[in-house]
DNA sequence: AATGCACAAGCAACCGGTTGCTGATTAGTT
DNA sequence: AACTAATCAGCAACCGGTTGCTTGTGCATT
């Protein structure tokens, strides 16, 4: 006991056995040409619970090529910011973990890492989960190690298994829902391309806005006022300036900042202005009950996800990889309703 | 190279030399009773690479008997709710491990654990952040292994280490802002005793809420109603029948709500009612941005207790344990006022 | 030529476990 | 009493590294 912990050996001392009779008795291996007196395997036991030995999960996994983790890689970035979907996301995971039988741990890597470096544990890992991305280094691991993962909210390798909300339809849901309202003047605030790098969801939003504008024969209507910034510079050249009546918001701190703003301007919503953005109905019903939202759908996010990796983990290489995509859908709250024509 | 992966062996055999020898070039570990020939250390070194040898880091934390991992405890009860306080405390923890030069890897557990079990993790860690709270039996593990720890927002042993915000000074602050705006009629919002269990925030809060108002010779004045269940009810009780025009609230969430109650009963904040809360300036900043608060600075919570932790580590036994109160401060915004007495 | 010493590199123990196999008891059978 | 089978427990190798210490070599010194 140098190190103040005791190991295998002070049990195996203390009990007067030797060291691979504690092993095998701590982990219940019997049979295979192995057996102990109830006597002899009692006191082990004992001794073991007296000493509060807990075994160096480094030292068997050396051995075993076997822990019960469960890791999630990208906390650092994915859980900076308050009141993204994320949170949901990784209480749902441990969600699912916590209720198979099988105890598994998740741990969740919080450190910023090196962009070259790999943020592999020291330990083997079961599986991983994989918010947004990782290092091109942390994969490579990954696939490496052969190590079961799924990726949440992000892209991943051709053959690998990735849950991703339908960001695509979720745009042409809340196009037809201002359409159907009877916005004509519709206008888009968010990240615009060229993206120096980033999510799909940039895109697939932008883009789909884009493309519903058009195929409904009507203008698109940018800024070039940042909403997290200046959304009353924003406000006053769209609504004021170029008569916006509806803005699509790619996420919610921009529709929140634009409410704001509204407010401050003396532009009533959902009156004279229709807002609707992107958000996790948790984080909407937190931070921003009122702002009608397409929900992202965290939870089946976190849920399918641990799904999904608990499958790989169980039936090792049966699996075959698969793209989930989850729909979106439209929650209707009180900032948006019919365009008011009568203020023209 | 049975498992496909190059080890020490296999550089060494390819080298010509022993593993030792592939050891300490790579570490670099030169000196100390040690050398080699520069030729011999080139080809070492052209050898790992073109195996595209990497280390083992589980045999290495055997040998090395350190992970440089510091734990976070509580996460999953910490984490659970959207828009707390211990996203920001992590997110500073996180940050001032990362800035320091030791590389210590932050990991945050977020699994459900039984109430008496031990969430202390299988591998050895270098420090302990506990969020809030962990098992009893935890923090024996904790005392007993003589892991460093501080306990974040949260009560600790005799001889441990803790960062807390004040919230006693904290609620005085409130309360003076509410006094010296002119109110009289102040009330109390959030969990009253007796406490099934729980913070010591939440007691700290309301016994000086009582005796703030006692020092003024002032009534308190509660409500039946649950502030987060029935805000409704709870302002029809205190603004209406007991004429209120203050409201002192335990957490942002019992705000947001009293503030959306008030609008639908048509009760103008803050000219006919001042709400004040506790809230993280970051939360506040996104979640309830125009909402008065006192400030309970999870950040400086956060860098604070990263970097007593890291105290400890770095100078094993020769930091005394420190109860650590952070002051809180007041921030208005648009929700207190002066009581509006021409409405008699 | 003998001695001393710095330099090079390897041996072997160790970290804390797991496991195939072997040896020693005990029990059961004839 | 002798023999076999079942039971019980330990030896020692191994996982992939690190490191204290020893040994072997070459060169300068006396």
């Amino acid at each position: 006991m140098k190190s103040g912990i005791p190991s295998l050996n002070d049990v195996a001392e203390k009990a007067g056995v030797s060291k691979s009779t504690v092993s095998r008795v701590l982990n219940n291996r019997l049979g295979n040409g192995f057996s102990v007196k109830e006597e002899v395997r009692l006191r082990v036991i004992e001794v073991a619970r007296n000493l509060n030995y807990r075994p160096n999960l480094i030292a068997k996994s050396l051995t075993m090529r076997s822990t019960q983790m469960i890791h999630i890689f990208g906390g650092n970035h994915a859980l900076s910011d308050l009141g993204n979907i994320y949170q949901t996301v990784v209480n749902n995971i441990t969600g699912v973990m916590d209720s198979t039988s099988k105890d598994y741990d998740v741990t969740v890597d919080m450190s910023r890492h090196a962009s070259e470096a790999s943020e592999m544990p020291a330990w083997k890992i079961e599986g991983a989960i994989i918010l947004a991305k990782c290092t091109a280094s942390t994969m490579k691991d990954i696939l490496q190690l052969g190590i079961p993962y799924v990726v949440a909210n992000g892209q991943c390798p051709e053959n690998g298994t990735s849950v991703n909300p339908d960001d695509v339809g979720g745009t042409r849901i809340a196009m037809q829902h201002l359409l159907d309202l009877g916005h004509t003047k519709i206008a888009y605030s968010g990240p615009l391309p060229p993206y120096l790098e980033g999510h799909s969801s940039l895109s697939d939003r932008h883009d789909t806005y884009l493309s519903e504008i058009g195929k409904n024969g009507l203008e698109p209507i940018f800024s070039s006022h940042e909403t997290l910034d200046s959304a009353e510079e924003y406000l006053k050249e769209t609504v004021l300036e170029k008569k916006v009546t509806a803005i699509l918001a790619y996420g919610h701190m921009g529709a929140l900042n634009l409410l704001q703003a509204a407010h401050s301007l003396g532009i009533s919503v959902p009156e004279q202005l229709s807002i609707i953005c992107f958000c996790d109905k948790y984080a909407n019903r937190v931070m921003s009950p009122g702002l009608t939202f397409i929900d992202l759908n965290a939870e089946a996010m976190g849920k399918t996800a641990a799904e999904l990796l608990l499958a790989q983990i169980q039936n090792p290489g049966q699996i075959k990889p698969e793209k989930v995509r989850l729909p979106e859908a439209l929650v209707i709250r009180n900032s948006t309703a019919a365009p008011n024509n009568s203020s023209e």
